[in-house]
RNA sequence: GCGGGUGUAGCUCAGUGGUAGAGCGUCACGUUGCCAACGUGAAUGUCGUGAGUUCGAAUCUCAUCACCCGCUCCA
């Protein structure tokens, strides 16, 4: 640090550097692509798998302390990836997901179509047209016709300007009081072309409203028909919930404790952009974390400080990272609260791009899912029960307050977004070495750990590193190349981000020393042949 | 989904109607004395894909696919 700032890297440059050197490739490329999928290569599935695994072992395996100074309890799941489509229902992802869009033909423009308002007036001419603005709900738009109204002005709230032509069209036309606000939704196919868009400048550009629904569908067994439909989960998250009950009747856990897991989600997203950053098939790295409704303030707190330090345990810079609160405009269906953590991409900055979100769901999806499946989801809390016996409560307050239905603060994080993120900032241009730019990962997350090379194809050199080699292959990723100049093996060490580079030289036929090159400093040190193993460890394990 | 741009070797690109090219990289052999050295040799393309125009298309036309930029979207 300071790292160099991902605004002056290239994304270009960066897509190239992962195909060159088997990162990520393009899917099912000889075929001339697909839009939104990759593939990653030997090299990237080494650094997704070192992420993955890191994550699991700090979140699963040995969790951190929890606020209380109690260790924190959370267990592991691998749910299927189609489920009943029931589920979607209940979460909320078929209706939700499904939101009709109007677009305007004129400006370009697109829109939910329940954000569409519309208001009848008589024109100057004559002809009625459906006044049509952009506003989140229909008490917004009310105000704002209120508002215009009293004032002969919209408010500035509006989604960016009217039009020349709407102002013009509300000109003196004279509105009818009577004639409520309505939604686009509800407006007929012929009276279509009465309705002026905000950003329009004549009547009848809007589009009829139209699904994009965002979850990919299959079929389940050979018919297929309405009945056999199934969806690509959207998110792992419902397999967790759909487990909840299983975990608490069978793994002895009790409140409060976390469930996670890693898997492939699939959502069919309008554009695809970006490289990985957004694509329609991705890995994801979620936490359930089940709470008791009043405790789970403090562990929103708790979760979003945990979250933030454990993106920086993966050697990604402080200044390429912030939070960011989500308006409670933009909250989702099933949120109360959420924070994004956002890193500094080199196609967002100066700006920032999500690469995590810590939300509070509330009781929303366990609620969901007792009143879709009728199945109880209420925990019952011995301690609390407990403590409230010996609080002398009586027994209908010992019951308010054991039994509930948890509430969830759920840190999702996508681990191709991490992959993402950590090939951007190891991404180093360097105009003074070979290769003009290196991968500065952390040495654990590095693919390959070490290369180990005989300086030359001589004097008994390449046995020596054959040597070596195979000693290190045991415990580390590693390679031997002995394969033309030195330098060009540096330099090919340096763009697949091997930290470090073991030299078998003339002196080491003597001493028994080699020469360990730093893939950082380009510095090199000399240590003992037999120091190499214990070297690697120990820099791996910082 | 809309508008604009781009697609020629692994990469960067040249090639405007007449035999498909360069540099780098890759591989082999030789050489080598610490940062993409050198020599010799080799492999690599239905010019994104499919039609059309033409005696002849990488080149002109149309369609299509993918990527990039801007909208839009992103529970």
């Amino acid at each position: 640090m300071p790292d160099t700032d991902p605004a002056t890297k290239s994304m270009d440059e960066i897509v190239a550097l992962c195909k060159r050197r088997g990162f990520v490739y393009p899917a099912s490329e000889i075929y001339g692509g697909i839009n939104g999928f990759w593939d990653y290569g030997p090299l990237g599935t080494a650094l997704k798998n070192n992420i993955r695994d890191h994550w699991w072992k700090q979140t699963v395996e040995c969790p951190p302390i929890g606020p209380d100074g109690e260790p924190v309890s959370i267990v592991g799941l691998d749910s299927s990836i189609i489920q009943n489509p029931k589920v979607w229902e209940a979460s909320g992802h078929v209706g939700g997901f499904s939101d009709p869009m109007v677009d305007d033909t004129e400006t370009k423009k697109r829109y939910r179509a329940d954000h569409v308002w519309v208001r009848k007036a008589a024109g100057k001419d004559g002809n009625e047209v459906l006044v049509a603005i952009v506003l989140g709900s229909q008490e917004e738009a009310q105000a704002a016709w209120e508002h215009f109204d009293s004032t002969g002005k919209l408010p500035d709230q509006l989604r960016g300007e009217l039009s020349k032509g709407v102002k013009k069209c509300i000109d003196g036309a004279k509105f009818y009081e009577d004639a409520p606000i309505s939604s686009y939704v509800d407006v007929s196919d012929d009276q279509r072309v009465m309705v002026f868009g905000q950003h329009a400048s004549k009547p009848g550009t809007l589009t009829e409203p139209r699904e994009f629904n965002l979850m990919f569908e299959t079929f389940v067994g050979a018919i297929r028909d309405a009945s056999s439909k199934a969806y690509l989960r959207p998110e792992t998250a419902q397999g967790i919930f759909l487990n909840y009950k299983n975990v608490v009747d069978t793994m002895r856990v009790k409140m409060p404790f976390g469930i996670a897991q890693v898997g492939k989600s699939f959502r069919n997203e309008v554009t695809p952009r970006n490289f990985i950053f957004r694509s329609r098939e991705f890995e994801q790295m979620e936490m359930e974390w089940f709470c008791a409704p009043d405790d789970s303030p403090k562990w929103y707190d708790f979760w979003k400080h945990e979250r933030m330090r454990w993106w920086e345990s993966l050697g990604v810079s402080k200044s390429n990272l912030r939070y960011r609160d989500h308006d409670d405009d933009e909250l989702a269906h099933y949120s109360k609260m959420c924070v994004d953590i956002e890193y500094k991409y080199p196609f967002t900055a100066p700006g920032y791009g999500e690469l995590e979100g810590v939300a509070h769901r509330g009781c929303f999806d366990l609620t969901q899912h007792q009143e879709h499946s009728k199945q109880k989801m209420e925990y019952f809390d011995q301690e609390r029960q407990v403590k409230g016996q010996k609080a002398g409560l009586s027994k209908d307050e010992i019951n308010a307050q054991s039994k509930y239905i948890p509430n969830v603060i759920e840190p999702a994080s996508g681990l191709t977004r991490g992959v993402l993120v950590l090939l951007c900032e190891a991404f180093t241009p360097d105009e003074s070495r070979p290769s003009k730019v290196y991968m500065k990962f952390k040495p654990k997350f590095a693919p390959i750990k070490a290369g180990v090379f005989p300086l030359v194809n001589k004097d008994g050199m390449p046995e020596v590193a054959q040597k070596l080699y195979m000693g290190l292959r045991e415990k580390f990723t590693c390679q031997l190349d002995a394969k033309q100049s030195i330098g060009k093996r540096y330099a090919r060490m340096d763009e697949a981000g091997t930290p470090y580079c073991f030299t078998v030289d003339g002196d080491t036929l003597s001493d028994q020393t080699v020469t360990v090159r730093d893939r950082d400093s380009q510095s090199q040190e000399r240590i003992n042949i037999d120091q190499v193993e214990n070297f690697l460890a120990d820099k791996i394990g910082e």
